[in-house]
DNA sequence: CGGTGGACCTGCTGGC
DNA sequence: TGCCAGCAGGTCCACC
């Protein structure tokens, strides 16, 4: 589900409602996650005092007082939703944090591929799932030539280019076609085949639809929701993804779907070469 | 090493 | 109406 606009979102939303707040405790509902949520977890998290909501690409980061942080991520459905006590639980609703303005921070995920981890702050960016992510697309470093080190010498589609989280840190699969459609490169264009100044061009579209996804909070189908439980916005701008069999807004040609892997790739065929 | 394809889960939709 | 196949925002691992 969640993709850097719609993650961002999430941390921006919850971030007026748990910075200064404590945990007074934590329920594990359903500890199978994509990896076993570790007993230890509630223990480890009871009287902490939440300093500030942060991200590292697709992760949530939450900085605890006493150096710690209590990491999320979202997978396909996961979601991270601040609500009244009184709110009746829902199904999938698998890990409850009680805080000490009697308000819940409550992990919702259907399809259980999220993670929920404590680490110690120091240790945070050695962690397996952060150790080899790429650049952030807002990083200063990130630019053209970083990703043309990549794309040169890689001859995988485009489109699987920019959803490897160790180029880009951030991207996913609604982002990557809509990217890829505003520089107007088919997805199944191999990266190494890329004329330089493409891949600049291509640098320079990531940042750009990200923040542009950010401000209208994100993309919502079916489940994504910010975490005061609302919609984003950006579903009402896409060119192209979930877009088969309509109208480019660009041109009279019609949006195609290809299956490529497990992941639909979406273009049009007249404006992306 | 680089690249591909399947596995992990549940739920929704569309075709028959 | 009911059933079943196909598909979904992401990662990780086995295999070539």
């Amino acid at each position: 589900m969640p993709e850097l606009p719609e993650v961002e979102t999430i941390c921006r939303g919850l971030q007026p409602h748990l910075q200064g707040r404590t945990i007074v405790r934590v329920d594990v509902l359903q500890p199978r996650l994509r990896s076993l949520v570790e007993p230890a977890l509630p223990g480890r998290l009871q009287d902490e005092t939440i300093v500030r909501v942060g991200r590292r690409a697709k992760y949530i980061l939450i900085f605890l007082a006493n150096k710690t942080v209590w990491v999320f991520h979202l997978g396909m459905s996961g979601k991270l939703i601040h609500v009244d006590a009184a709110t009746p639980l829902q199904k999938h609703d698998h890990m409850v944090a009680t805080l000490d303005n009697g308000r819940e921070l409550r992990y919702h995920d259907p399809r259980r591929f999220g993670l929920s981890v404590v680490v110690a702050e120091a240790r945070l960016h050695e962690m397996p799932q952060l150790r080899h992510l790429g650049l952030d697309p807002f990083d200063s470093r990130f630019d053209g030539p970083y990703l043309h080190a990549f794309t040169k010498r890689s001859a995988r589609r485009i489109r699987d280019l920019l959803l490897d989280q160790q180029v880009v840190a951030g991207v996913g699969n609604i982002y990557a076609n809509e990217i890829l459609f505003r520089v107007g490169v088919r997805p199944t264009h191999r990266a190494c085949r890329l004329p330089r100044g493409k891949v600049e061009q291509i640098a320079a579209m990531i940042p750009k639809v990200l923040r542009d996804a950010i401000r209208w909070c994100g993309t919502s189908f079916s489940d994504y929701r910010d975490a005061d439980d609302n919609f984003g916005e950006f579903q009402k701008r896409l060119r192209v993804y979930d877009r088969e069999g309509e109208k480019c807004r660009s041109c009279p040609s019609v949006i195609k779907r290809l299956p490529l892997g497990n992941r639909s790739v979406f273009y049009c065929p007249a404006c992306q070469v």
